[in-house]
DNA sequence: GATGAATGAGAATTCATTCAT
DNA sequence: AATGAATGAATTCTCATTCAT
C-alpha cells in the first residue's frame, strides 16, 4: 500500500489543482482519499503545511530534474541549449501537471504563509538561469548587452504562459516535438544576436 | 467627496493587491475606508460583485487605452509596431499598479464565480492581439509560419512576466524608457523573419 | 392627497398579505410608496407600530360593522340569525381582503409584541359571540346543553377556515348569496336542536 | 443516548411553538440542547431545511395515524364516522402538542420556502377527507346536495379552530371523552340531514 | 415635513482543528 | 493508527432605525 502521507499529497494536488487551495476543504481532501478527518491531522499538522510539502514537492522535482550543467555539456549552440532546456522543463512540468497547476496558480497568489517558500523557489530558479546565462554569455552565444532580467523574463514568461494555458486546457500531448521546437525557436530568437 | 463605491473600490484595491481576494475581508475594507459594514452593502451586493466590478473596471481601462488602429497607424514596420503597444500596455497597467496585481494574480487562480469574467477578459485580449498579428502578417513583418498560438504567448507571456515582477517589487518608476526599450527588443527580435 | 399615514399602512397591508410581516421590509413599504425611509418614520414609530395600527383598524372595522343588538332585531329565528351575522361578517372582511389575511395569518403566530393586540381582538369578538349566545339561547333557538365554548367554535372554525381559503385563493366575488347561504346553513344546521 | 438529529428537532418544535420561527434562532435551539453552533450544521443544512424535516415529521405522523378506510370499517353511520375520526385527529394531534402548534401556525404564514411543503400537506387531507367524503355519501350518511367544498370547511375550521385554542391553553388533557363527543356532534350535526 | 446615506447589532453559516473512544 | 462527532472563532450579510441636511 502506497503511503498514507503521499496518497493525501496526491489527492490534495487533484482538488487544489481544479478548485484552488481555498476552495478545497479538508473534508474534500478526506473525502476523495476514504479517510476519516482526524486522520489527516496525523499526517499533516496544518492545510498550511500539506501545502508547504506540495511546494518542496515542486522544488524538489526540478532541482532533480534540471541540471544546467548537463545541458551545458549537451549543446553546443544557444539553439541546441535552449531546446534542451525546453525540453527538460516540458517533461517535468508534464509529468507533474497538477502539481504544476497548483504551483503556477497559487504562487502568483499571496498568502504569507507560502511567500516565504516560493520566494525559495524563485531564488532557486534564479540561480539556475544565472549559472545558464553566464554559460551563454562566455561562448558568446548571447549579446553582450543582454541583461540576466530580462533573459529571465523571456525564458520565465514564455514557458509559464504556454504551460499555464496547455495545462488548464487539458491537453493530453502537448509535451510534443512541435511545441518544444517551437517554444525553443521563439526564446533562442529572442535571445539570439 | 470622492463617490463612496470609488473609496471602497480603491480601498479593496489596496487590500486585494497585498494580501489576495481570500485573505481580505469586509472587515479590512471597511476599516480601511472608515465607515460601517452596512455601508458597504449600500455599494456592492456582496464582496463577489465587488470583485466582478473591479475585473469589469480593468477590462474598461484596457479597451479604452489600448486601441490597436491607431498603433497601426503609428507604426511602419514590427519595431515601432511592437514598441508603441508596449509602451501603452505599460502606461496602463502602471497607472493601475494596484488593480494590475489584483488581476494578474486572481486571473490565474480558480474562483468558480470570476471565471466567466476572466474569460471575457481574455477573449478580448485575444481579439486585439489577433488584429495586430493580422496587421503584421498582411503587411509581411513577421514570419509567414508564425501561428498566432505563439506570438501570443510570446507577447502575453514576456509582458505579464515583467509586469508581475516590477509591480510586486513596487519599482516606482518601472515603466522608463529603458524598459520600453528592451521589453519590446525581446519581443520583436522573437516575432521577427 | 389622501394622508400619509393612510397610504403607508394600504402599502404595507398589501406587502403583509402576500409576504408576511417578516418578509416585508420597511424598504419594501416607502418603495411601493414612494417615498424616502426616514419618512416613514415620521408617521410612525416602528415597523411594530405600525402592525399595531393594521390590527386596531381591523377592530375598528369589525366594531362598527357588525352590532350584534340590530342583528337580533331583524332576526326571528336561528336561520335568518346566523344568516345575517355571516352576511355581515362576509362584507367586512370582504371589502379588506388584505387587511383581513394579514391578520387571519399574523394573528395566529407568536409574535410577543402583538400578543396582546390580538387577545384583545379575540374578547372582543368574544363578547360579540356572547351576547349572540345569550340571545339564541333566551329565545330558544339553540340547545340548553350547547356551551358556549363550541359555539364559538363553531361560528369562528367555519367562517374563518371559508375566508382564508377564499381569500388567498383571491376569489373576486367569494360573498355570492350562495356561499352565504351555504354558510350559513352549515352553521345553523351545527348550532340547531 | 436519543439521536442528536431527533434532539435538535425536539428543541426547535419547542421554541418554534412558543416563539414562532422567525423569532427563534439557530442559538436559540443550540443553547436549549446544549451543543456548539457548528454541532446543528452537521445534521441540518439550514434553518430552512430543520423546518422543512418538521413539516414532513407532521405529514409522516397523520399518514401512519389516519386511515380512512379502516375508519369506514368501523363505522355503521355519520355518528359513529365522525367520532371516530374526530378521536383519531385529536389522538395524533394530542400527542405532538408541540410540532401542532408549529405547524398550524406556520401553514398559514407565507414563507416562500415552505408553500410548497404545506400544499402537498393540504393536498394528502384533502385527499383523506374526499374519500371520508365519497363513502358517506355513498351511503346516504351525507345530504346529496351537500358538496365537497363545504364538507371541507366544515370538518378543517372546526377542528383546527379547537386544536389552536385547546393547544395554545396548554391544556393538559384536552383529548378528554367529553371534547370528543362534542366536537363530533357539532360536525355530524353540521353534516347530517 | 422630507430625505436617504449611514449605522451596527445581530443572525446564519463555514470549516480547520481537536480529542475522547 | 484511525475515527468522526463536536467545537467555536470567524465571516458574510441583513435591516430597522437614526440624523444631519
Amino acid at each position: 500500500m502506497r503511503e498514507r502521507r503521499e496518497e493525501i499529497m496526491d489527492a490534495a494536488v487533484k482538488l487544489f489543482a481544479h478548485k484552488g487551495y481555498y476552495n478545497t476543504k479538508i473534508a474534500d481532501i478526506v473525502n476523495l482519499v476514504g479517510i476519516a478527518k482526524g486522520t489527516f491531522y496525523l499526517y499533516f499538522k496544518s492545510k498550511k503545511e500539506l501545502f508547504l510539502s506540495l511546494i518542496k514537492k515542486q522544488r524538489t522535482l526540478i532541482d532533480q530534474g534540471i541540471d544546467i550543467k548537463n545541458i551545458v555539456e549537451e549543446s553546443n549552440d544557444l539553439k541546441s541549449f535552449v531546446k534542451i532546456l525546453v525540453r527538460e522543463a516540458f517533461k517535468i512540468y508534464g509529468s507533474n501537471k497538477d502539481l504544476t497547476i497548483v504551483i503556477l496558480r497559487e504562487s502568483v497568489s499571496v498568502n504569507e504563509d507560502f511567500v516565504g517558500e516560493f520566494k525559495i523557489m524563485d531564488k532557486e530558479r534564479t540561480k539556475r538561469l544565472k549559472s545558464a546565462y553566464s554559460y551563454l554569455k562566455e561562448e558568446g552565444y548571447i549579446e553582450l548587452d543582454n541583461d540576466f532580467e530580462f533573459f529571465y523574463y523571456v525564458f520565465v514568461g514564455i514557458i509559464e504562459s504556454i504551460l499555464l494555458r496547455k495545462l488548464i486546457m487539458n491537453e493530453e500531448e502537448f509535451i510534443s516535438e512541435e511545441v518544444i521546437n517551437k517554444t525553443s525557436n521563439y526564446i533562442e530568437k529572442a535571445l539570439s544576436i
